[in-house]
DNA sequence: ATGCCAATATTTGTATTACAAAATAAGACG
DNA sequence: CGTCTTATTTTGTAATACAAATATTGGCAT
């Protein structure tokens, strides 16, 4: 394990945050299970051949994303799956990394239906003027992107624009959420570029509900979209599926 | 600022911790704008009386948190608001204190508005039999209360076990969002004890509709419910449009 | 003066050593 | 058998030294 080292390097990455990655995907991949010790730290440094210094960083910060506990003369223990804190950037990933990917790609979708619809509706009601320019400057670029990956990219923007534009500062964290899933449901739909610019329209018809501050048609298109995005996802394995949301139509005075 | 020291033992807490705890409740506090420079690691140890490696570890348990990122020969820069990970049970904590609170249980509401009608749902759908007592020893825990602090108590444990029910991880960590948004508005209600206990029938009404696997009751006796507590937030003004968030960065005087 | 390049200085990053503090485990003693 | 004391293990804190990264400075050539 000594080539971690090198590998630090070669990306340019600080040595702590190497081995946080490291060990982090290690407790996300089941390698030490919930209520387990971890080798305590003189141990870390023997198997990566670092001090203790890089290994103790390593471990506050995986400390600080919830993922374990630590206390003299016990030490480090992973803490139960419930404190982990799976919304955190580098958690998520490696969730991702090794939890399965379909049922990943059901649990976010599942949070896409509850929260986007609102969101919407949000941007719509409170969106100011430079807001509203960020949404729309995406919509652009998904319009003038002629290969796929610039489209996820800009794609990825326009729902984190309008995210923004919600007004609501608790609803930003989940954006990381919404781009990794995003961008992870690029590769099931590498395939077909024709398909996905036929998701144009349903963006636009959120932008446009958005600049006219119609809170309701936002969300209404929002629900459209998402109908289509998930159909992304039931197509792309078998039918080991969580029961989708029902989604009623919700009065709100506006 | 050297008590810190003795603030930390007192408390039974370790010292990069403390250090953590203080430096992060600033930066939330706008006492270190984003995009600006922290004192460097010799200055945080003159300014607290600590040696490096505590200081280090507090700083590596930020930028964990998203608040910061370090650079050699630059120093630690506050990261834009939008990296935060206010999710998090400790940026949340400090969130709270240093923000609006009338705003932030607004804020908090908003996203129950939007996550806990489906969740019911699909706690109704998905729930295990151990699950569902958790969820029933929740809701005796209420009957039986009787003061307004055991109330609240299981009130809180109410809701997480239903979250937990509704099978998707992801939710979990927003678990504390509404922990912390319960325990808080405890105290916009403490006075009346009455009005609280009018809510149980309300509960109850979810608890048999998850357990009777009915997704849609469900939901509508959980938006029943949220209505309800919403009067509680909004008893000191009538509209109920959501105000926009002022950014508003109180600077110290040095 | 302008632009490029090298030397420099500053700050974080890593390593090493030493000791303190916490908390379990073991052992002495009533 | 239980209780108090003592060991022992592991993390916590400190102090020091040096490496690595990088913005700044100054020099040089154009």
């Amino acid at each position: 394990m000594r080539k971690l080292k090198k590998a630090a390097k070669a990306r340019g990455e600080r040595l702590h945050h190497t081995l946080a990655q490291d060990i982090g995907a290690r407790i996300l991949r089941g390698e030490f299970a919930p209520g387990s010790l971890l080798p305590n730290e003189a141990e870390w440094c023997d198997v990566y051949g670092v001090s203790r210094t890089a290994v103790r960083e390593a471990i506050k910060m995986l400390a600080a994303k919830g993922l374990i506990v630590s206390r003299p003369k016990i030490g480090s223990r992973v803490r139960p799956r419930e404190a982990w804190n799976l919304l955190d950037r580098d958690v998520l990933a490696w969730y991702w990394a090794a939890s399965d990917q379909h049922h990943f790609l059901s649990n976010v979708q599942q949070m896409r239906e509850m929260l986007e619809p609102e969101v919407a509706a949000l941007a719509a009601l409170n969106h100011t003027p430079p807001q509203l320019a960020a949404i729309e400057a995406a919509y652009v670029g998904m319009v003038d992107s002629t290969n796929i990956t610039d489209w996820n990219t800009y794609d990825v923007k326009f729902h984190l624009a309008i995210l923004g534009a919600a007004g609501n500062e608790l609803l930003v964290p989940l954006g990381f959420m919404i781009e990794s899933a995003l961008s992870n449901m690029f590769e099931f739909t590498a395939s077909h570029n024709e398909d996905v610019r036929k998701a144009l329209p349903l963006h636009e018809a959120i932008l446009i509900a958005i600049r006219r501050h119609s809170p309701g048609a936002a969300r209404r298109a929002a629900r459209v979209l998402l109908e289509d995005t998930s159909g992304v996802i039931g197509e792309s394995r078998k039918s080991r599926t969580i029961p989708k949301i029902k989604s009623e139509i919700r009065k709100r005075p506006a």
